[in-house]
DNA sequence: TCACTTAATAGACTTTAGTCTATTAATCAA
DNA sequence: TTGATTAATAGACTAAAGTCTATTAAGTGA
């Protein structure tokens, strides 16, 4: 995948879409994804309609996307090079994903639910956040069964259904998500 | 609650709402939630806007009660006089649950994305949908736990998050919830 | 310099949600 | 019958998403 610059025409101006990706950020940290409208991040940024959309096919991609590129990989992936009992890993992996929902957890609410209206929008959503998330889990699950820490005849896949599907029920209906419950998790999983 | 009804002024016209319903319905049905507006259901329903807005907040909720109605409960939910093992009750349950997504999951999944826009759908959503259900699986657990056949130390409302988030994970995601997974769902809550 | 190509812009346009207003209709009570 | 009260209606209005067009800008290569 060699990166073939266009050399013809009017090149982008990149400078553009880092200033709508930064105003996009602010814009829906200080007012909620659902306050902010296209135009105001227009207005913000500078830039006609058409160049946002030029990138963008929606606001939830681009909000996507800023925030992707702002918080980087987030959550470390957990080390599965280490010897820490896979319970235990799961645990810490959890807690670091909760901690993050405080100040995350409105956007990812609002982006799963523009997944549900847009399905150009769901299969990138699933892409590149649900589908890197469950890989995670599931490893993990692997990894443990491999060590003996976890029952081999166990499904992973319906068992990372159950992790991921708890976070998700739970944030979508406004319940608490916290340590405790990243550690209540961990436990039902691995209880022997 | 005595229904006391309203003697003074012009009485609401309930064929309308009945209709307002009947289109929203068919309407929705046809053509999918998204692809429905407020318009198309009042043109159709021969009312005008207002007479729809007098009646309901928003399209989510014309839409979750005109549902409820025509589908009545729905589920059955389980019942706790019979003697047969209870992991054998929720997987029946979650067969009749995962019956009705194929004719109404795209309806439940575009709800879902509502009360994610709106708070105070969500809280009608919670309060109609998200919660009887919840309480029917947990007063189901907590049964089993009573009859020896769960664990008394797990925790019924994390395994409860554990099942209906799986059912939403999946729903939201476009997988498929079929009636193995209800068997895989209670072989995994209830194996010893 | 000049043709070619693509990007950016302003602004018009369509559709929809939702609010609001003025008018008319239906019912009760005096 | 008349007045009070509430329902229903048509249609105007605002705000927003998203599409489209005409025009201008910024590069490349000859």
């Amino acid at each position: 995948m060699s990166e073939k610059k266009a050399v013809i025409g009017r090149p982008k101006n990149e400078t553009a879409s880092k200033e709508i990706k930064d105003q996009a950020i602010a814009l829906v940290r200080a007012q909620g994804y659902g306050n902010v409208s296209i135009s105001d991040i227009i207005k913000a940024a500078g830039v006609s309609r058409q160049t946002l959309y030029n990138r963008w096919a929606s606001k939830a991609e681009l909000v996507l996307e800023a925030f992707f590129e702002l918080t980087g990989a987030q959550v470390a992936a957990p080390d599965l090079g280490s010897d820490i009992p896979r319970r235990d890993l799961l645990a810490r992996f959890l807690r670091e994903v909760f901690d993050h929902l405080d100040s995350e957890g409105d956007c990812i609410r609002s982006l799963i639910a523009a997944a549900q209206m847009d399905d150009d929008f769901r299969d990138v959503f699933w892409a590149r956040f649900v589908s890197p998330r469950a890989d995670l889990v599931t490893a993990l699950l692997k990894d443990a069964q491999k060590r003996g820490e976890l029952e081999a005849a166990r499904d992973v896949d319906l068992l990372s259904s159950f992790i991921h599907g708890t976070f998700w029920y739970r944030l979508l209906n406004g319940q608490t998500i916290d340590a405790s419950l990243a550690d209540d998790i961990a436990d039902d999983i691995f209880r022997v």
